[in-house]
DNA sequence: CTAGGGTTAG
């Protein structure tokens, strides 16, 4: 057009615009810029806020700001891009300012607002936006249902998914496609598989098979990525075989999911076979693949293999380098997790609050008690990290291996954790490791008295008094096993359920009543 | 012209 000098209307011109931003095409969209004023375009002020958004998009505040202060007309959409590329740079304050002082607020000013204050972490206050919505008398587009979906997904309040599907069906808006995928993520994180499933299976009233639309593929993707999530993996290694055989788009959310599904259930020949899958179909090896890979050789017994995986990725990120310390923790190589640790920190990688389980995790399982008190002072005084149960358990272990129980009960008081179960049953292998029975008694009690339902402890300390005779304190025990309902499970073999899921992934088209058979209690 | 969907380490 430019060479043919044709002169574009503003039409045209807002979707070339439209196209560099998605593109982040700075350069390109400048171009354009200086072609509108060369050729004589008159602005109107869609075109404006094309001009507008690109610059915002592209992160060109500077030529953002001079344009928005140019504008003669300003329109809702302009003051929706201001709004949004305020909460896109976290300045939440003035967004929020900004959407006070709008006189009639339009739903896509609502829906840009509560979304901002959710991807900034305010999901409490989007929740008070989105009542304060319903009051304004809004009508809900299928924009904000998504959003609002989103945010159930994060606050995991069920009740509240449902009344919003419930909302969705009687609003007569259409669902597509992604509107379905945010109700299956909504169920799926909400733990709701049941109707997840029942959601996901009326995709085919709107796609045909093997359409491959990027909304089906994202329906599969999150369905399979559910499935892992609830601990469901026959079901999502039956699903990841039912897209290959309807020849669905393998994408690498869904091979990411399953990866970390092997990994969770420890079957190393289709972990195996998924990577050979990853390779044949040129996925690149980046943060997500390459950290759920290494997990899985990992956790299957594999640690030659996950280093082999580490090298070959490329990427200072901190779930890469914090798997392969992890890794070594799990195979008992404490030095080695330590040393990738210190030198992952001389490059300048910040550490985070889950890395920190991965050092301690080696310090105490190789016996590393000065270093991991260094680290757990490390992450809390230079990190800023607020110390989780995950990390108190790893400390009480530290100490529990050393013998120095008197420095534990020190930690639980000092820090006030004793309703934390996994502290005491942490404490607990210790007491089992220095053979303690006395200690190993003050524990359970302790453990008891947080209501816990696992057996061991109860089942332990009743053996603990039938060995002193006190019969009145066994039955005690008996009985709160009863009343809280704690039962002893037949314990089924790890290798006996892999075996069968084995089987079951070797060959699909085993028998039906197999698969129902097949025990998922762990 | 603006606002919306799926993945990794614990």
């Amino acid at each position: 057009m430019q060479n043919e000098g044709i002169k574009p209307n503003q039409f045209t011109l807002s979707s070339v615009l439209k196209c560099c931003s998605s593109l982040s095409e700075l350069k390109i969209g400048k171009g354009v810029h200086g072609w509108i004023l060369r050729v004589g375009v008159v602005f109107d002020v869609i075109l404006e806020n094309a001009l507008f958004y690109f610059y915002v998009n592209c992160e060109d505040f500077g030529s953002a700001k001079w344009l928005f202060e140019s504008m003669e007309e300003k329109n809702s959409v302009t003051w929706n891009i201001m709004i949004g590329a305020y909460l896109d740079t976290g300045n939440v304050d003035k967004a929020v300012d900004l959407f006070r002082r709008q006189g009639l607020k339009d739903v896509s000013i609502w829906n840009t607002i509560i979304n901002g204050l959710i991807r900034n972490g305010f999901e409490r206050i989007a929740l008070k936006l989105l009542y304060e919505m319903v009051k304004d008398g809004t009508l809900f587009n299928e924009v904000t249902f998504s959003i609002a979906l989103v945010l159930v997904s994060l606050l995991k309040d069920l009740e509240l998914g449902k009344q919003i599907h419930g909302r969705v069906l009687l609003s007569g808006i259409h669902v597509d496609g992604f509107l379905r995928n945010s109700l299956i993520d909504m169920y799926c994180k909400c733990g709701e598989m049941k109707m997840a499933l029942k959601v996901f299976e009326k995709m085919d009233t709107y796609f045909g098979r093997n359409e491959n639309s990027i909304e089906e593929v994202i329906s599969w993707s999150s369905i399979i990525s559910g499935l892992v999530l609830n601990g469901e993996f026959e079901d999502a290694f039956k699903t990841f075989t039912s897209m290959v055989r309807k020849d669905i788009d393998i994408d690498a959310f869904s091979i990411t999911s399953i990866v970390s599904a092997c990994a969770s259930f420890g079957v190393l020949e289709l972990g195996r076979q998924v990577h050979g899958l990853v390779q044949k179909m040129g996925h690149k090896l980046d943060a997500h693949l390459g950290s759920s890979l290494i997990d899985m050789y990992a956790k299957c017994g594999n640690l030659d293999d996950a280093k082999r995986i580490f090298k070959q990725t490329n990427d200072m990120n901190v779930v890469l380098w914090t798997s392969m310390v992890y890794s070594y923790a799990l195979h008992g190589r404490g030095r080695e997790a330590v040393q990738l640790f210190e030198f992952s920190m001389s490059r300048g990688l910040l550490p985070n609050e889950v890395t920190f389980i991965g050092v301690l995790t080696a310090c105490s399982h190789a016996g590393l008690l000065e270093e991991g008190c260094r680290y757990f002072r490390l992450m809390k005084e230079v990190y800023g990290i607020k110390p989780g149960v995950e990390h108190f358990t790893r400390m009480v272990y530290l100490y529990g291996r050393a013998g120095q129980f008197k420095e534990i009960k020190k930690v639980i008081d000092e820090k006030g954790i004793h309703h934390l179960r996994a502290v005491w049953r942490s404490f607990l292998s210790s007491c089992r490791l220095h053979r303690d029975i006395e200690m190993a008694e003050w524990v359970s009690e302790n453990l008891l008295r947080c209501k816990t339902l696992d057996a061991g402890p109860y089942v332990l300390l009743s053996n603990i008094y039938a060995i002193k005779q006190r019969w009145e304190e066994v039955a005690t025990v008996r009985g709160l096993m009863q009343s809280r309902g704690v039962k002893k499970h037949p314990c089924e073999s790890w290798i006996q359920i892999r075996n069968q899921v084995h089987a079951f992934i070797m060959d699909d088209r085993s028998h039906p009543q197999k698969k129902r058979d097949m025990c998922v209690s762990i």
